[in-house]
RNA sequence: GCGGGCGUGAUGGAAUGGUAGACAUAUCAGACUUAAAAUCUGAAGGGCCCUGUGCCCGUGUGGGUUCGAGUCCCACCGCCCGCACCA
C-alpha cells in the first residue's frame, strides 16, 4: 500500500484527472487533416465490450499511447482512435441468462468500459468513437455487402457446418468441445446449410505474395498466414472406372509414388458417396456414422480410420490391367482438392494405417539410400530434397531427388495427356452467415418471383428489430412475427428477409478505414482515406495473427475493388506489433482429494522459506507467470491498481519489466517499485525546484552528457519498441541526477528533459513536473528533445585491454589519440608487460574507441 | 506429423561480433527512528588461494568460424507457440 506521506506530496488521484481535463479542454488529441504535417495513424485492436477492462487492455493501449504521444511530439499529425467490436455471442448469452436485451447490455458495457479507460489518460480521439453494433456503422457494412455481391466477391452455396440440434444454430469450431455444443452439451452434427461466402480464396495467391512486402510485420505472423493459405503444387488426374462411369478425379502432391497406389479413397461427402447413400442402406449407415462427431480437432484426433468398400473398381493410369478398389474413407475432406485421393500406404502414414486395418496391399516403390528397410508399421515418406531411388523404375526415369521426381512425373502425365500439374490452396472461402440475432443483418430478400435480391441501398440500414425474446433457443429473427416481411426491391411483391447475420469478423475487417471518416454518409471518404491510411502502426494480440489480419487484408482489397478505398490500401497495416500477455502467479494448496484450491494473492504471505496462507500458515505452491483467469483467482483488476497507485504507475509498470512482445508478470512488488520510483522523481523535481537559480556546482558537463546519451537511448528505445530498455535508461538517468552535484541550471534542464522523456509513458507526472519547473504550455504539445551529437562524444575514453580475448586491464586515453599512440600505451600496460614476459605480441588489434586485444 | 521461437544470477531481464549480468525485484548490511514503516547509503555471478592492482570458471550441452562469440554456423537436449487425417 502506498504511504500516506508520499500521497500528500504527489497524489495521482488529484493530478491525473487535472491533466486529463487540461488535455480535453485544449482538444489536444482531436485529429484533423493537415496537409502540411506528416500524418501518423496508430491503432490498437479495438476491444470487445465485455464490461471490464483488464490488464491486457492496459498494456496494449499504453504501448499505442507511447507511440502516439511520441510521434505527436516529433511533429506528426497523429490519428489515434478507439471504438468497440460490439456484436457477438456474449450479448445474447447475457440476454438468455439475465433477461437483458443484447443492445442494453452492450451499450451499458461500452459506457462502463469507457469510464474505466478514461482515467488511464490515453491520448485518444474520442470524437471518432464507433461501435459496430450501431446502425450508423453497420448500414455502411450492408452497403458494402451489396457492392461486393455485385462485384462477385460474395456468393451463396451449400456448406457443411457444425450444427447444434438443441440450440438450433451453427457453431464455430471453437464453440465445439469434445464433439458437443459448448452451451447445450448436445452432440454436434455435421449439417449442410445454404450459407453466404466471401470469395477470399480467389485472392489466395495475391494474399500470399503480398506477405513478402510486409517488412514491418513479425516474421512469425507472416509465416502463420503463409501456412494458413497453404499453397501446394501437385498433379490432378482421373481414374477411369471399370464400369464406364465418369472418371474419379484425384489430386496429389506426391505423384512420384503413383506406382505404390493401393486404393482410391473418396470423402463421405463426395458425389459418388452421395449417390451410393441413396441406393445402398449399408453405405447410408456408414456415411451417417462419418457425419457424426463434427469437424473439430478433438473429434479428428480421436477418430478411428473408417472405410467402406463401394465395390467400384478403377484402372491405374499407367497400367489399364491394374484395377484398384474405391473406398469411402472418413478421413478424406470434401473441401480440399477434389475430395478424392489415391492412397499410397508405403509412403503415407495415414494411408498405411487404413490399409493395415482393411488388409489392403502395401507396395514399396522407394527406398532411401540410408533407409532401405521395408515398410512395416511406419510409412517411409520420400524427402523432397534428398536423393531417392525408385524400386520399381517409373516410366524409364531413374534416380532423382524427391522434388525432381515429382516434377518429372507431372511432366510425364501432361505429355501423355492423362493429368496436369495444378496449384492448390488450403485457404477456404470465408463463411459469413451466422444464425444469430446480435450481428449485422445480411441485407438481402428472398422473393418467390425474383429469387435472392439485395435490398435497395436507399432502404438501408436493415435494422435489427428490438422486440425480440431469447427464452427459446434458435434465432429470434426467424420467429419474429413481422420483421421478415418486406417488399421485393425488384418486383415490389411480398418477400422475406434473410435472417442470417454476419460473422463479427466482418465488422472488424474495415473499422480501421471507418475511423478515417467516422461520420461520413458513405462507408469511407476517399480524401480522408487517402490522407490517413494506411495504419502506420497496428498493435494487438498474436491471437489475431491469422483470421482478423487475413480477413482485413482481403477486405481492404475488396473495398478497393468496390471503390471504397484507394489502391494504396491493399495492405492496410504498414507495421504490426504483437504484444505479450500480462500474467500473474497462481497460488494453490491441495484439498483432501488432492485437487488444487486457488488462493487470492492478498491471502498469501511470501516468506524466504516459501509462501504460506496468511490465515492458517499452510504451505502454498506458486505457479509463476500464468494467464490471468477468474477461476484461478489470479486476476489483477486495473481499476484497483489505478485507485491505489494511479494510472502512471500502471502504465510504467506494464512497460518496464519485460520486452513488449513477451509476457510480463504482474507482481505487487513490481507495481510498488514503479510507484516508489515515480515518487522519487517527483521528490527530485521538488528539490530541484527549490534550488537557488544562481547556485553553481560541479559536474554540469557530465550531467549534460548523460542527459544527451539518455535522450539518444530513450528515443531509440521508443522507436524500436524497446520500452523496457528505454525505461531502464530513465531509471539510470534518474539515479545519476539524484546524485549529481551540478548547479541549478544544469539540474533544471535535466529534470525538464527527464519529464519530457517520461511523458509518453507517464504523461500526468510529466505534465506536473513540467508546470512545476516553469515549462511552456502543455508538455503534451512540447517538441521531443534532440540529442546533441557533440555532447555524445567523450573527451576521454576507457578502453578495455584483452589478452588473447580475455579482459585483463584497461587504459583511459583521449578520444582522438592516434592508433599508434594507443598501441604504444597498451604494450606498456602492466598486465600486458607481465603477460608478454619480454616477448613480442603475435598480433595487436586496436578498435578505436572500443577495445584493444593483444594476441600472444 | 509439419512449421516457428526461446534457453543469461534467487527472479524479470540488459548487452550494433568488442569490459556479460545494465535497470529493477527479492536478499543482506548500515544510517535515521524509542521502535517499525517510509526514506537514504552500500554489498552482492560461482569458485580458489599466497587476501590482491591476484587467479580460475561462467550465457542449456558438445563442436566450429573469429584476434575476440550470449550474439554467427553445425549437432544434440529442454521448454514454449502456431497449424494439422490438407492428400
Amino acid at each position: 500500500r502506498p504511504e500516506e506521506q508520499t500521497m500528500a506530496r504527489f497524489d495521482p488521484r488529484v493530478t491525473e484527472p487535472k491533466w486529463q481535463k487540461a488535455w480535453d479542454d485544449a482538444g489536444v488529441f482531436q485529429a484533423t487533416r493537415d496537409a502540411d504535417k506528416p500524418k501518423y495513424y496508430v491503432l490498437e485492436m479495438f476491444p470487445y465490450p465485455s464490461g471490464r477492462i483488464h490488464m491486457g487492455h492496459v498494456r496494449n493501449y499504453t504501448m499505442g499511447d507511447v507511440i502516439a504521444r511520441y510521434k505527436s511530439s516529433t511533429g506528426h499529425n497523429v490519428l489515434h482512435p478507439m471504438g468497440w467490436d460490439a456484436f457477438g455471442l456474449a450479448a445474447e448469452n447475457a440476454a438468455m441468462a439475465k433477461g437483458i436485451h443484447p443492445a442494453t447490455w452492450t451499450y451499458q458495457n461500452i459506457a462502463d468500459m469507457k469510464a474505466q479507460m478514461k482515467p488511464l489518460g490515453f491520448s485518444l480521439d474520442w470524437s471518432r468513437e464507433i461501435a459496430t453494433c450501431h446502425p450508423d456503422y453497420y448500414r455502411h457494412q450492408q452497403a458494402m455487402f451489396i457492392d461486393m455481391l455485385d462485384a462477385g466477391l460474395i456468393y451463396r452455396k451449400n456448406a457443411v457446418v457444425n450444427w447444434d440440434p438443441v440450440d438450433m444454430t451453427v457453431l464455430a469450431n471453437e464453440q465445439v468441445e469434445a464433439g458437443r455444443g459448448w452451451r447445450s452439451g448436445a452432440l454436434v452434427e455435421r449439417r449442410e446449410l445454404t450459407q453466404w461466402f466471401f470469395n477470399i480464396s480467389a485472392y489466395s495467391e495475391e494474399l500470399l505474395e503480398a506477405l513478402e512486402g510486409l517488412d514491418n510485420w513479425p516474421a512469425k505472423v507472416r509465416l502463420m498466414q503463409e501456412n494458413w493459405i497453404g499453397k501446394s503444387r501437385g498433379l490432378e488426374f482421373g481414374f477411369d472406372r471399370v464400369d464406364g462411369g465418369d472418371p474419379i478425379s484425384v489430386y496429389t502432391t506426391r505423384p512420384d509414388t503413383l506406382m505404390g497406389a493401393s486404393f482410391v479413397g473418396i470423402s463421405p461427402d463426395h458425389p459418388i458417396a452421395r449417390a451410393l447413400e441413396a441406393e445402398n442402406p449399408e453405405a447410408a449407415e456408414f456415411v451417417a456414422e462419418c457425419r457424426k462427431g463434427g469437424t473439430t480437432e478433438e473429434a479428428i484426433e480421436t477418430a478411428e480410420k473408417l472405410g467402406f468398400d463401394t465395390g467400384i473398381r478403377v484402372r491405374h493410369p499407367l497400367n489399364p490391367d491394374w484395377e484398384l478398389p474405391v473406398w469411402i474413407a472418413n478421413f478424406i475432406l470434401m473441401d480440399y482438392g477434389t475430395g478424392a485421393i489415391f492412397a499410397c500406404p508405403a509412403h503415407d502414414q495415414r494411408d498405411l494405417d487404413f490399409c493395415r486395418k482393411y488388409d489392403l496391399p502395401v507396395i514399396d516403390t522407394f527406398f532411401a539410400q540410408d533407409n532401405p528397410a521395408p515398410v512395416t508399421d511406419t510409412a517411409f515418406v520420400p524427402p523432397k530434397t534428398d536423393k531417392v531411388h525408385w524400386v520399381d523404375h517409373f516410366a524409364g526415369l531413374d534416380v532423382a531427388t524427391g522434388q525432381e521426381a515429382i516434377d518429372a512425373t507431372i511432366e510425364y502425365a501432361e505429355s501423355h495427356g492423362w493429368g496436369q500439374g495444378v496449384t492448390k490452396y488450403r485457404l477456404r472461402d470465408w463463411g459469413l452467415s451466422r444464425q444469430r440475432y446480435w450481428g449485422c443483418p445480411i441485407p438481402v430478400l428472398h422473393c418467390d418471383t425474383c429469387g435472392v435480391v439485395p435490398e435497395a441501398k436507399e432502404n438501408l440500414p436493415v435494422k435489427l428489430p428490438e422486440d425480440v425474446s431469447f427464452d427459446i433457443p434458435g434465432n429470434p429473427l426467424d420467429r419474429h412475427p413481422t420483421w421478415r416481411d418486406a417488399p421485393c426491391p425488384k418486383c415490389g411483391g411480398a418477400a422475406k428477409r434473410e435472417t442470417d447475420t454476419m460473422d463479427t469478423f466482418v465488422d472488424s475487417s474495415w473499422y480501421f478505414a471507418r475511423f478515417t471518416a467516422p461520420r461520413e454518409d458513405t462507408p469511407t471518404n476517399l480524401a480522408d482515406a487517402e490522407y490517413w491510411m494506411n495504419v502506420d502502426q497496428y498493435i494487438g494480440g498474436v491471437e489475431h495473427a491469422i483470421l482478423h489480419l487475413l480477413y482485413s487484408r482481403f477486405f481492404a482489397r475488396a473495398m478497393h475493388k468496390t471503390g471504397h478505398l484507394p489502391a494504396k490500401c491493399a495492405e492496410p497495416f504498414d507495421a504490426l506489433f504483437t504484444q505479450g500477455m500480462v500474467t500473474h502467479a497462481i497460488y494453490t494448496t491441495r484439498d483432501e482429494n488432492d485437487r488444487p484450491v486457488y488462493h487470492f494473492p492478498e491471502d498469501v504471505e511470501i516468506h524466504e522459506s516459501g509462501a504460506r496462507l496468511g490465515a492458517t500458515g499452510e504451505a502454498v505452491e506458486i505457479i509463476p507467470s500464468a494467464k490471468m483467469s477468474k477461476s484461478k483467482n489470479n486476476v489483477v483488476d486495473p481499476l484497483n491498481i489505478i485507485e491505489a497507485y494511479g494510472a502512471d504507475t500502471a502504465r510504467w509498470f506494464v512497460l518496464s519489466d519485460s520486452p513488449p512482445e513477451r509476457d510480463v508478470e504482474w507482481t505487487a512488488s513490481g507495481a510498488d517499485a514503479a510507484y516508489k520510483h515515480l515518487g522519487r522523481v517527483w521528490t527530485l523535481c521538488d528539490r530541484i525546484a527549490a534550488m537557488d537559480p544562481a547556485q553553481t556546482g560541479e559536474g554540469d558537463d557530465d550531467l549534460m552528457r548523460e542527459m544527451h546519451k539518455t535522450i539518444r537511448d530513450v528515443t531509440m528505445g521508443v522507436e524500436s519498441f524497446g520500452f523496457n530498455a528505454a525505461i531502464a535508461k530513465l531509471y539510470a538517468f534518474t539515479n545519476t541526477l539524484a546524485k549529481s552535484k551540478a548547479g541549478a541550471g544544469a539540474q533544471k534542464t535535466a529534470i525538464r528533459t527527464l519529464a519530457q522523456l517520461m511523458s509518453p509513458m507517464t504523461p500526468h507526472l510529466a505534465e506536473e513536473i513540467w508546470s512545476h519547473q516553469g515549462g511552456d504550455g502543455l508538455i503534451a504539445l512540447a517538441p521531443w528533445p534532440v540529442a546533441d551529437a557533440a555532447m555524445l562524444i567523450e573527451d576521454t575514453v576507457t578502453l578495455p585491454i584483452q589478452i588473447n580475448g580475455k579482459r585483463r586491464s584497461e587504459i583511459t586515453v583521449p578520444k582522438d589519440m592516434a592508433k599508434e599512440e594507443v598501441e604504444k600505451l597498451a604494450l606498456a600496460d602492466k598486465a600486458v608487460v607481465k603477460a608478454l614476459d619480454g616477448g613480442a605480441p603475435k598480433k595487436l588489434i586496436v578498435v578505436p574507441g572500443r577495445i584493444i586485444n593483444v594476441v600472444i
